[in-house]
DNA sequence: TTACCGAACGCACGGTCGTTCACTCTGTCG
DNA sequence: CGACAGAGTGAACGACCGTGCGTTCGGTAA
């Protein structure tokens, strides 16, 4: 089963989501409007109903396509680096980029939806939460993995990564959420600083990390 | 203007935003309904209307009585402090006490909607970004009174506060988030550990601050 | 060629939403 | 006392929502 029918399905279903994973960014995954979008690209509300099954599959469809921009855009440029508080430092900043640039104009996707339905239960709830879940298992991965090649001071055990990953994103998300909110690009140079003053006070060699991050050179 | 007739209608509003500050964390603003809140209080849908002229009156009004119990829970039990490391410590204490133990069913009020309107210009988002910029203002010139006091350490000066004040509201925030999302009260823990190793990192006495946060005894 | 499958459409449904309007009732006050 | 004001009602509105059904059309596979 290949290519001609089946792939202008794909094509639409494409256009589809790449318009929600916006919209919901802004308006959330409830704010999605199968009519709404439906208008926007052109096609039949039910059109639109038909490729997805039910609001609440495109609602998870929205999710899994959202994760696949935060992979390219975060995990993916830094991937082939090798393990170390480096490799960790880039990861960071990558996020900031991602937030800060704008990939989804409302900031982070999942600091949206995430916010959206952390309280309420259901299939949504329990796929923002696996994304979720697996992100914080990467960072932890990639200091875990710092911390076996040496790039951390005696002391510093496996037991204290959870907390350092706690720390780090902690700072990165109130970076999205501050800047969002209150138009203020600065909120990165803070996060930035923060996550850098944690990792310079646990690296090995602290001189191979900046003193300071990069100033921020996009405005919000 | 006294008693009895705009009395029973104070009464009424404030029944009704008990109710909506309630749902609002949990389901958002937007997933307030008049019709729905009518029916749970046994009023009629267009006299919950009448009380508050539109819904978007509704929603600023929710804003602000969230706001009320927030500074109740939060800033009240600390307000009369001396100054001092102490004083900022028993207020990020009793903002974690607030979040953990529910005092809105969907966690913080406030990030709740920060996320939900962050990115939708209008009056409620001005609403809300005016509340947060309140307290990390209160949050900073608890801070800068300690400061003021003598309570950190030689070289840490009035520009530093900021950057403190965010990377403490940071952990407060996360801790908040990551209980909601995956039901793990450990946040709190993680979240109360990291800032007593701010605070001691730049405390004049650091022996005077605990050296672990305490047990976290509420189950979310 | 025939038989099928999936994309996409048009239409209609039942329901909910916020809002409007005319109305009753009853404390308050000149 | 009489006039006003505000709480609360009930019915109706227009708009939009997600969903279901029947149908058309064209690419795919036997």
């Amino acid at each position: 089963m290949a290519d001609g029918r089946v792939e202008r399905g794909n094509q639409t279903r494409r256009a589809v989501l790449e318009r929600t994973v916006k919209i919901a960014s802004v308006d959330g995954l409830e704010g999605l409007s199968l009519g709404k979008i439906a208008t926007d690209l052109g096609l039949s509300k039910s059109g639109v109903f038909a490729l997805f099954g039910s609001k609440e599959d495109l609602q998870l469809a929205t999710v899994r396509a959202a994760r696949e921009v935060f992979v390219e855009h975060v995990v993916r440029p830094v991937r082939e680096a090798p393990p170390g508080a480096a490799k960790a430092w880039q990861l960071f900043l990558s996020w900031l980029e991602y937030s800060g640039r704008r990939v989804f104009p409302g900031g982070c996707f999942f600091y949206s939806v995430s916010a959206e339905f952390d309280a309420r239960p259901g299939p949504v709830r329990d796929e923002v939460a696996r994304a979720r879940a697996d992100w914080i298992g990467y960072v932890e991965r990639v200091l875990d993995e710092a911390r076996l090649a040496g790039a951390f001071r005696p002391g510093f055990e496996a037991a204290d990564v959870p907390q350092l990953a706690f720390e780090v994103m902690a700072l990165m998300e109130l970076a999205n959420a501050h800047s969002v909110l209150h138009e203020d690009p600065s909120a990165y140079e803070r996060a930035g600083r923060g996550i850098l003053g944690r990792l310079r006070a646990v690296a090995a060699a602290p001189d191979e990390l900046p003193e300071r991050p990069p100033a921020v050179d996009y405005a919000v």
